[in-house]
DNA sequence: TTGAAAGCGCTAACAA
DNA sequence: TTGTTAGCGCTTTCAA
C-alpha cells in the first residue's frame, strides 16, 4: 500500500492525503478523518526512504562506537545509554543507527555518514582528554552532542554530563567522616575524561581536610574484576595500606573485594568498599545492599534521554548554538561501610 | 557533491557514473578508472536515501530490543553481540537500526518495519519459551534470524545457538569429577530458552551418574548478585547444604561468593562455584583466574558474526529456506575448583 | 560502450 | 480546501 493507491481508493489526491497524514491545517477535518480512517484500515504507512529523500530528512541519529583492540569500549554502561536514548527516539519518529568503528577508521567514518547522508545528527561517547573528535564534526557541519567533556577543549560544544567530581568528592567525605584516612581510588583508564574528573573530586576532598595525596593510593585501568583485584592486592601489601577503597565500578570493587578475602582482611572492619555504581544490578529496591553511592545504571540512562532530547532539539531547530547540561547523580550511600580501623 | 555534477564534471552521463562506481562490466576499464579516480578526489558517496529508493533496498538491518519493567533485558552480553554483528553489516556496507520498544508493543513494531521499509531483515534476541515472534514475521514475511532457539515451536526456521546442553552438561561433569554430590544450580528466568536448555545439560549429567534432581538445589532468576546472593545463602542454610554452585552468570556466581563468606565458609575448601561467564573480564590472556568454564564474551561476539552473515546471505540470495548453526561454547574449564569436602 | 528517459514514493511550491 | 506539477538522487530499461 502506498500514498498513490491510498489516494486513489479515496479518490484524492495524493498531496491531499500527505496533507491529512501529516496534519496540515488547511485539510478539511472531514476529509482528514476519512484519510486516517482509510490508513488505519489499511495499515498504511508512508515508505520511509522516499519520504527520507523527499524531505532531505533521515529522520535517523548515529551512534558511533569506537572499538579499539586495547580498551573493551563496549561497555555495560553503554547498553543503559542506548535504552534513554531508544525511548526518545521512538517517540519522535526517529531511527538509531549503531555504527562500529575500529578506532583509525572513526575519520572516515564520519565523513561518510555525513556525506551518505543516513543519520541527520550524532551522539558521541566516552571522550577522552583532548579528543579531536569535535572539531572533527564541527568542519563537517554534522549536529552532534556529547556524552561527557572534553576537558582539553577551549571551543564550545554541546554535551550532557554527570558531575562526576561532584560525586566523587562526596563519596570521599563519607568515608573521610567515617575517619578513614589512608583512602585508595581505583579509577578509570586515565585517559578518559570522566575519570580525570573523578579523580579531581577525590583529590579536592582531601585536599579541604588537608590529607596529603599518596600516588600508591591512586590506581587506573580498565574497570574489570581483575583490575580491582590486582590493584587492591598490590596497596595492601604496602607498608602502610588503605583502609577504605574507592572504586570507579561494581566489577573492580568485586575484584578489590577479593583481594581484601585473600588477604585475610575482613569486609568492613579492617577494610571499607565504596563503589561508584549500580550497574549490574546490586541496587534493589532503592537500598543498597552493599557500599555503594551513586546509581549509575538509572543515570545513565537518563542521560541517554537527554542526550537524545537535546540533539533532536537542535537538528529540529536548526539552532547551532551549544547547549550543555550538568546532571547530578542520584546519590545513594551504602550502609554497611564501616568506620576506620583504630591501629 | 551528487552523481549528477559528478557526471558533469566528467563530461559524462550519470548513468554511465553510476554503472562505473557500482561495478557493472559494461563500461571501458578506462573511463571506469577516470570515474573512481575523480570520485575518490570529490569524497563522492552516494546518497543512501536516494538509493534505498531506487532499489528498493534499506541496506540496513533491524535488531528489536524489547524492553519490559519486569526483566532488565538490555544486559551487558548484548554489548557484544551488537560488536559482533556490527562488524559484519560495516564489511556489508548495512546500516544497524536499533528499535527500543516496550514488550507490549513489540508487534506493531514489527508490523511498522516491516510496512515503513527501513530495514531489509531483522535479528531476533532472547527467545522464550513459547515465543510468538517467530509465526509474527513469518506471517510479516519479514527474513530475520533468531540468536537462540525457542523450544516450543515446530516449525522451522533460521537461528544461531551456542550448545548450551553440552555447555552444562560438561560443567556438571567437571564438578561431579571432582566427587562433588550436592550441585546447585543458579539458572536465568526459567522463562527464557537458553536458561531450559542449561537446566537441561544439567539435569543429562545428574542422571547419567543415577543422582535424584533435588529441586532445593534448583533456582533461577535474573542473574545479578543479588539473587546469587540471596539464593546461595537460603542454600547453604539448608540440612544437607549443596558443596559447590554452578551459576549461569559471572555476576551470581560473585553474589554466591558473598554469601559463602558471610556463612563462614572457605572457597574452593567448603564450597567450589563453577561460572558459565566471563561476560566480564574475568578471563585474562587466555586463563581462567577463578572458576570459569565458558569464555562467553568472545562465543557471544562471534554468535553475532554469524546471525549477521547468516542474515545477509539470506536477504542478498533472496533464499527463503530457514537455516540454522549451533555452535560449540570455547569451554576454558578453571583450575581453582577445589573437590568436595569430605564429610 | 554510452546516453536518454522513466520511475522509486513521497513532499512542497504554485495554481485553482 | 484541493489538485497539478516538479523534484529529491539514484538505478535501470531501452535505444543508439
Amino acid at each position: 500500500m502506498n500514498l498513490k493507491t491510498l489516494a486513489q481508493e479515496l479518490g484524492l489526491s495524493p498531496t491531499t492525503v500527505s496533507r491529512a497524514l501529516n496534519g496540515y491545517p488547511e485539510v478539511s477535518e472531514a476529509t482528514r478523518a476519512r484519510v486516517t480512517a482509510a490508513a488505519n484500515a489499511a495499515h498504511y504507512h508512508p515508505n520511509t526512504q522516499a519520504k527520507r529523500l523527499a524531505t532531505g530528512r533521515a529522520m535517523a541519529i548515529g551512534h558511533i562506537i569506537p572499538i579499539s583492540d586495547r580498551h573493551e569500549i563496549v561497555n555495560p554502561v553503554f547498553a543503559d545509554f542506548i535504552a534513554g536514548a531508544g525511548e526518545v527516539y521512538a517517540r519522535s519518529g526517529y531511527d538509531m543507527v549503531l555504527t562500529i568503528v575500529p578506532d583509525a577508521d572513526e575519520a572516515r567514518a564520519y565523513g561518510e555518514l555525513r556525506s551518505k547522508g543516513n543519520v541527520d545528527g550524532v551522539l558521541i561517547h566516552a571522550p577522552r582528554v583532548n579528543d579531536h573528535r569535535i572539531t572533527m564534526l564541527e568542519s563537517l557541519g554534522l549536529p552532534y552532542v556529547l556524552h561527557g567533556r572534553i576537558s582539553g577543549i577551549e571551543s564550545s560544544y554541546s554535551w550532557v554530563d554527570v558531575n562526576n567530581v561532584r560525586a566523587f568528592e562526596r563519596a570521599t567525605n563519607f568515608l573521610l567522616d567515617l575517619r578513614h584516612r589512608r583512602i585508595a581510588l581505583i579509577n578509570g583508564i586515565g585517559d578518559m575524561d570522566f575519570a580525570r574528573r573523578r579523580r579531581r573530586g577525590y583529590e579536592r576532598a582531601l585536599a579541604a581536610r588537608a590529607i596529603a595525596l599518596d600516588p600508591q593510593l591512586i590506581t587506573e585501568g580498565e574497570m574489570t574484576e581483575a583490575q580491582g583485584h590486582d590493584q587492591a592486592r598490590a596497596m595492601l601489601a604496602l607498608p602502610d595500606p588503605p583502609t577504605a577503597f574507592l572504586t570507579a565500578s561494581l566489577l573492580s570493587a568485586m575484584g578489590a573485594r577479593r583481594a581484601v578475602e585473600e588477604a585475610g582482611l575482613v569486609m568492613g572492619r579492617d577494610v571499607s568498599i565504596l563503589t561508584h555504581d549500580d550497574e549490574l544490578g546490586y541496587l534493589k529496591n532503592g537500598t543498597a545492599q552493599e557500599p555503594i553511592f551513586t546509581a549509575t545504571r538509572s543515570s545513565v540512562r537518563e542521560a541517554g534521554r537527554r542526550c537524545a532530547a537535546m540533539l533532536i532539539a537542535q537538528i529540529e531547530s536548526g539552532n547551532r548554538q551549544p547547549i550543555s547540561e550538568l546532571m547530578e547523580a542520584v546519590l545513594v550511600l551504602g550502609q554497611s561501610t564501616g568506620p576506620a580501623p583504630s591501629r
